[in-house]
DNA sequence: AAAATTTGACCTGC
DNA sequence: GCAGGTCAAATTTT
């Protein structure tokens, strides 16, 4: 798992990026039509462009230069691979017909969220604005509850790797342990689905996609969003901080399907830069800091548990699993000396082994090379 | 009828 | 061998 591990999580990351800039560039042409815009949206456009290409420039050297960028030895890491045309962890088509391996779950990036509910009694489940169905469900040694296992929604119509364990925890029944495995490729819309899914049933919060028209977007709220991206791991900590004795208000009846305090990241965390707008950015939009517009409301009935309501942290690496090799950090510390952007703290998140793919919102671009799953 | 969930079995990594 | 993760048939819900 590592030979390569770095240089093809590179390359995936610089396909991302590539998609990304693909669809900045659309971008930039539709407003090339529009006889509306005007020459600073041109310039955003072009800089947000340039960034990312220059990001994929890094990216390519970083690649280049990486040790072991052969590839080729794809591990056949699992007998099980070959049946599992039906299953996630396929090897994925790349569009000259090679075969990425997706290294099972385990190459995926992957980060966690905690993040409370507003009433321990429901079957609350936090909607992300992803629409997440439930393929599985386990007891887990030590734990109370079961872990329950989510995956993208489109993952056979889009081949979305996506997926999230959701486990309550034991100490608090508001708290809920959230880890991300691989990141959206879908195109589904996630807004900020600042709602908690609390039947049980028809559960895995499937927010309907709305229409685009709505009033998020580019108000001045996204700027918090964008904030929160920036602060990710600082916001457990001050609102843990400023709201220690922050009582959750009610906010309605167990009813009502509790809104969510926050919505979560559904993506890595990702540290934009001033000079990214969010825009077509659905992480962004799904990611709403403490005191962002679109928190309804805070929790309730819940005993404090480090006393803020919303707890969406990015857990680094357990202690003792080491960043497996230095080479997904490096890369990003590449990839940021180049571009501005952080990404060195993105792999500091992400799982040991992470292929370092995609720190970026699904944008447009995914590659129409993920093959169905099922 | 289609889509989503449940659940036991199976597979993999440690 | 055990625990965690995934599959897929059966069941339930929409």
């Amino acid at each position: 798992m590592q030979d390569g591990a770095g240089a093809e999580g590179g390359i995936q990351l610089l396909l991302t990026i590539l998609a990304d800039a693909e669809e900045q560039a659309r971008q930039l042409g539709e407003l090339a039509e529009d006889p509306r815009s005007r020459a600073e949206h041109y310039r955003g456009a072009a800089r947000r462009l340039q960034g990312t290409l220059g990001k994929a420039v890094a990216v390519a050297k970083a690649v280049e230069a990486a040790p072991g960028s052969s590839r080729g030895t794809d591990r056949s890491d699992s007998p099980r691979s070959a049946d599992e045309s039906s299953g996630g962890t396929a090897a994925v088509e790349a569009p000259e017909g090679q075969i990425l391996c997706n290294k099972r779950r385990k190459g995926l990036p992957r980060w966690t969220a905690k993040f409370r509910v507003p009433d321990a009694n429901l079957e609350a489940t936090p909607d992300d604005g992803f629409s997440w169905r439930k393929y599985g469900q386990k007891d887990i040694l030590g734990a109370k509850f079961p872990r329950g296992y989510y995956r993208c929604t489109y993952r056979a119509a889009q081949g979305c790797p996506a997926t999230k364990q959701v486990q309550r925890s034991d100490t608090d029944l508001c708290v809920f342990d959230v880890t991300y495995l691989g990141e959206h490729t879908c195109h589904q819309k996630q807004r900020h689905a600042a709602a908690v899914t609390a039947h049980g049933r028809g559960g895995s919060q499937s927010p309907p996609p709305p229409p685009p028209s709505h009033h998020e977007q580019q108000d001045p709220s996204m700027q918090l969003v964008v904030m929160g991206f920036k602060d990710s791991l600082k916001v457990e900590t001050e609102a843990s901080l400023l709201h220690q004795d922050h009582d959750c208000y009610d906010h309605g009846p167990a009813s009502a399907p509790a809104a969510m305090p926050f919505s979560f990241p559904s993506v890595p965390p990702f540290h934009h830069h001033g000079g990214e707008a969010p825009d077509n950015n659905p992480a962004a939009a799904a990611f709403s800091p403490p005191g962002s517009s679109y928190f309804s409301a805070p929790p309730h009935h819940c005993p404090a548990v480090a006393g803020s309501y919303n707890v969406y942290d990015y857990e680094a690496r357990p202690p003792g699993a080491r960043m497996g090799g230095a080479q997904p950090s490096e890369l990003g510390e590449v990839v940021s000396r180049a571009t501005g952007l952080d990404y060195s703290s993105l792999y500091h998140h992400a799982e040991a082994e992470v292929d370092p793919h995609l720190p970026f919102p699904p944008f447009g671009g995914p590659s129409p090379s993920h093959g169905p799953y099922q």
